[in-house]
RNA sequence: GCGGCGGUGGCGGAACGGUAGACGCGGGGCCCUCAAAAGGCCCUGUCCGCAAGGGCGUGUGGGUUCGAAUCCCACCCGCCGCACCA
């Protein structure tokens, strides 16, 4: 016989070039929507709906070469979309690059190489890896955000969103990174105040920028998310950013200077306890209020410092309170009392109206505020039933009743009054019910060069002006210099720059900056659908087709912004009539990292496992087979290259056996090509026979709730049963046995699951329809039966599948274990669970 | 502080309320070999015992149950997100 050994070297590229040249995993939009199999087995009824399904992985950002992190994605999202194609579904499957960006841009800046001449090389390198790890991609399709005939549709969607007033420019305060040069949207801002991508102290600059209005969609973006099957963290965290707030407006007036001001509180039962008033430093009456008061100058200057301050340090709640009056007063519209303003910097102007309410005797910050400054605190609320002296105590901020309030109030529990108040407010005009978000709109404006210029035309005379839908792409110029200097590089292409208006016809300017890329990849999932049109975004038949997306795949890092603007864009092009779903990701799956020696990986620690090095030594199978296996794939996983050889071992040794098996079997499978399981079987082989379609059960439950490590534990169960068995059964039943071996794995290791199915039936395993486990199969005519006393296992007998419990109850007892333990006592209750145990309860 | 997730052998991890530790790694022993590599077979939670068998075991303490890693209560520890959001 022959020496068989396992080359992946030899056996990846070879079904990799054969799905390259078939074209295998391409989909077509015009493609019958019915079953891809000629008979369907039974089970087998997916609903006309089911029959397309869009499988869908994060898109990558192509910088330097792909991480580990981008093989267990996308080995863990071609698992899906290998499953789902061999249940008969027609799966869109794509591949795109998310390639604008500042990364590039720094990169390119710090080599001297042009940042599309880096972007290109780096996207190369992604495609080489991507089609070495053999994954099932529809190439056809394939996109880089960077390209004009994309950004171009990234272009008409925004000019879509400026139309409906959701893509608006306003002067604002605004986080500037001094050495990225730009400007920062808030979330890429660090909790201390430092730029998330280099670590440089973020200062604050006033800049006319773009912003879109996601701030409209807040609550429907907040209600959307019970319609998703979403992993429960990331919804949760969503709410979190969201930050839905329900609570009352209230209105105080300041008579000297006859301006109302608005508060937003969630507590307006406690308005009676509003012994003083706050707001922000950013608040734009500040000045005016203060003004020809003996306070104008310390808050002038308070005003300055709290500007420069950095977000470290008025982020730090533990601090001393800081603050000083106005010399003015507003009246407290509840009792009509004249309560002094001040400012301070613990309110903040981004959320509710820049102004509060300071109630000390019931909120922890308006009481160290009053300690410091000596001012009234006020009990307004008292609690039903004193739990201890810290419930005595001020600030109380738990429920109670009222009191020190109004007669008509006090005594109500809390809650109650709350609404009554509410009412009364919105009787008298003072105030309404309101629900606020601390969601804030979306800063686009970069003034970077590496990315989709944003399509619009300053003119003097007309102002704004979207340009006109036949003249994009508005592309990128080819400067030379690209280094950020505060303003947009590309303000330094004169014929970029000057333009004549499209509305007048007069000289007029375009805009410089470019969009965030979060912008870019906030539509991509639709262009994949419809890639190659070149008379729109999309064709909506192609969208009807196949969106939502299926199953999303991606990393948890990506929970709040991308997810919360790529929904975004989903709901207000559904409402610009471009859509008819109103989200875009049904399901979402979020990967675990990968790390080494328990860290994450990083240049800087050392201990980077490059998925070319792996593959160059074990194989792309074993690599992606190894990394499903480790653990369950929504947990990190570490790297262990010991492990990774034991999954080598797997691999090599299932498909030593196929070839062994093959090669017996007269090696001319192809001659007689096809697969059917042998039908009389008695004593080992039909063993093995149960232990295939346990399998077959186990690894198609297993893979329905995405546990792939216990899947793939499952097949190795059922290699090392084959080969234990190599020796008392007959060949057909180790070839059936193998081949399904083979056809199980194959969604985690293509190539040699391809292989071994090729030497072991002549056919081609992808084309196959998944295998069903036979009911008949999974039971056995007898088991093992566990024998208890008091819940402890004491023997084990075998028992008939069809016996009765008394039957059951009688053999358990004649365990001999069992009677050393019921000698002498009295049995007192019996447990019978048919087809597990028996128990006997003693005394 | 708030919210979420988790704690099981030497390690990664398995276990619809029903045999804890599947599968893999590591370790030990053996076979094959002149030798090695590769491969194959067996053992491997822990303590007592020659063995049969028994005791103890899923972060801690309680509870529910014939039976708890799993459900409930309290607590400890770790990770992640948010955090002066009125």
């Amino acid at each position: 016989m022959a020496e068989h050994r396992y080359d992946p070297h030899e056996i990846e590229p070879r079904w990799q070039n054969v799905w390259a040249e078939e074209r295998t995993w391409e989909v077509r939009n015009d493609e019958p929507s019915e079953d891809r199999h000629e008979a369907p087995g039974p089970g087998r009824s997916v609903g006309a709906t089911d029959l397309n399904s869009y499988v869908l992985e994060m898109l990558p950002y192509p910088s330097g070469e792909p991480h580990i992190g981008h093989l267990k994605c996308y080995a863990l999202g071609d698992a899906i979309a290998h499953y789902h194609r061999r249940l008969g579904r027609h799966v869109l499957h794509p591949m795109g690059y998310d390639a604008f960006g500042l990364p590039a841009e720094n990169h390119a800046i710090k080599t001297g190489v042009h940042p599309r001449v880096s972007t290109a090389e780096s996207i190369a390198s992604f495609q080489r890896q991507f089609r070495s790890w053999g994954i099932s991609i529809d190439w056809s399709r394939e996109l880089a955000t960077c390209e004009p005939e994309y950004y171009r549709w990234t272009q008409w969607i925004f000019l879509e969103l400026f139309r409906a007033g959701l893509a608006y420019r306003k002067d604002a305060a605004v986080k500037w990174c001094p050495k990225d040069q730009t400007v920062l949207a808030n979330e890429q801002v660090d909790a201390d105040g430092h730029c998330e991508r280099c670590g440089a102290v973020v200062e604050v600059r006033q800049l006319n920028q773009w912003f879109l209005r996601i701030t409209d969609y807040a609550e429907r973006l907040h209600d959307g998310l019970h319609e998703i099957e979403w992993p429960e963290h990331v919804k949760t965290m969503q709410r979190n950013w969201i930050g839905r707030s329900e609570g009352a407006e209230v209105t105080f007036r300041c008579e000297e200077l006859d301006v109302d001001y608005p508060v937003f509180t969630t507590r307006p039962d406690t308005l009676f306890g509003a012994t003083f008033f706050v707001m922000a430093p950013e608040h734009p009456d500040v000045p005016r209020l203060a003004e020809g008061t003996e306070h104008e100058q310390a808050a002038r200057e308070y005003v300055n410092r709290a500007l420069n301050e950095t977000n470290e340090e008025r982020g730090n709640a533990e601090r001393q309170k800081t603050g000083v009056p106005l010399g003015r007063t507003v009246t407290n519209p509840v009792n009509g009392e004249q309560i002094p303003i001040y400012v301070a910097d613990y309110v903040l102007m981004e959320y509710g109206t820049g102004a509060i309410m300071a109630v000390p005797g019931h909120d922890e910050r308006d009481h160290d505020f009053a300690t410091a400054f000596d001012l009234p605190i006020r009990r307004v609320i008292e609690p039903l039933d004193p739990q201890g002296d810290d419930d005595l105590e001020l600030p109380y901020t738990s429920d109670g009743r009222l009191t020190n309030s109004h007669p008509d109030f006090d005594g109500m529990p809390n809650r109650e009054a709350l609404a009554a108040i509410v009412a009364w407010l919105d009787r008298e005009g003072k105030g309404h019910a309101s629900v606020n978000y601390r969601l804030r709109d979306w800063l686009i404006s970069r003034q970077r060069y590496w990315g989709c210029p944003i399509p619009i035309v300053n003119c003097e005379r007309c102002g704004t002006v979207g340009v006109p839908i036949e003249q994009l792409p508005v592309e990128l110029p080819d400067v030379e210099d690209y280094m950020p200097k505060g303003r947009s590089p590309l303000a330094a292409s004169e014929s970029f720059l000057n333009v004549s208006c499209p509305e007048c016809g007069g000289a007029a300017q375009r805009e410089t900056d470019t969009m965030d890329t979060f912008v870019d990849s906030s539509w991509y999932f639709l262009r994949y659908c419809d890639a190659r049109n070149d008379q729109a975004a999309w064709d909506p038949a192609a969208l009807k087709r196949w969106m939502p997306v299926d199953q999303y795949i991606g990393g948890v890092e990506h929970a709040i912004l991308h997810l919360m603007y790529a929904r975004f864009f989903t709901k207000a092009l559904a409402d610009l009539g471009h859509l008819d779903f109103q989200e875009p990701f049904n399901a979402l799956f979020t990967q675990g990292m990968v790390t080494k020696d328990g860290s994450k990986m990083s240049k800087s620690r050392g201990n980077v496992v490059s998925p070319a090095a792996i593959i160059e030594r074990v194989g792309a199978d074993t690599a992606r087979c190894y990394i499903l296996f480790v653990g369950p794939p929504d947990q990190d996983a570490d790297w262990s290259d010991d492990g990774v050889e034991g999954v080598h071992r797997f691999l090599s040794r299932l498909w030593r056996l196929s070839a062994e098996t093959a090669e017996r079997a007269g090696g001319d499978a192809s001659a007689a090509p096809g697969l059917s399981e042998p039908s009389t079987a008695g004593g080992d082989d039909l063993a093995l026979l149960r232990k295939t379609h346990w399998a077959i059960d186990k690894v198609g439950g297993d893979l329905r709730r995405f546990a792939f490590n216990t899947a793939i534990a499952a097949v190795m169960e059922l290699l090392n049963e084959i080969s234990r068995l190599r020796e008392s059964t007959d060949l057909e039943t180790q070839r059936f046995s193998l081949a399904t071996a083979a056809s199980l794995l194959f969604p985690f290791a293509p190539h040699v699951c391809a292989d071994a199915y090729d030497l072991l039936t002549g056919e081609r395993v992808w084309e196959q329809e998944w295998p069903q486990a036979d009911e008949a199969m999974l039971e056995s005519e007898s088991y093992e039966l566990v024998c208890q006393v008091n819940g402890k296992v004491r023997d084990r007998v075998q028992a008939n599948a069809d016996a009765g419990p008394d039957e059951l109850k009688d053999l358990c007892r004649a365990a001999p274990n069992v009677q050393v333990h019921l000698d002498g006592k009295q049995v007192v209750k019996e447990v019978v669970v048919p087809g597990k145990l028996v128990n006997f309860v003693v005394r």
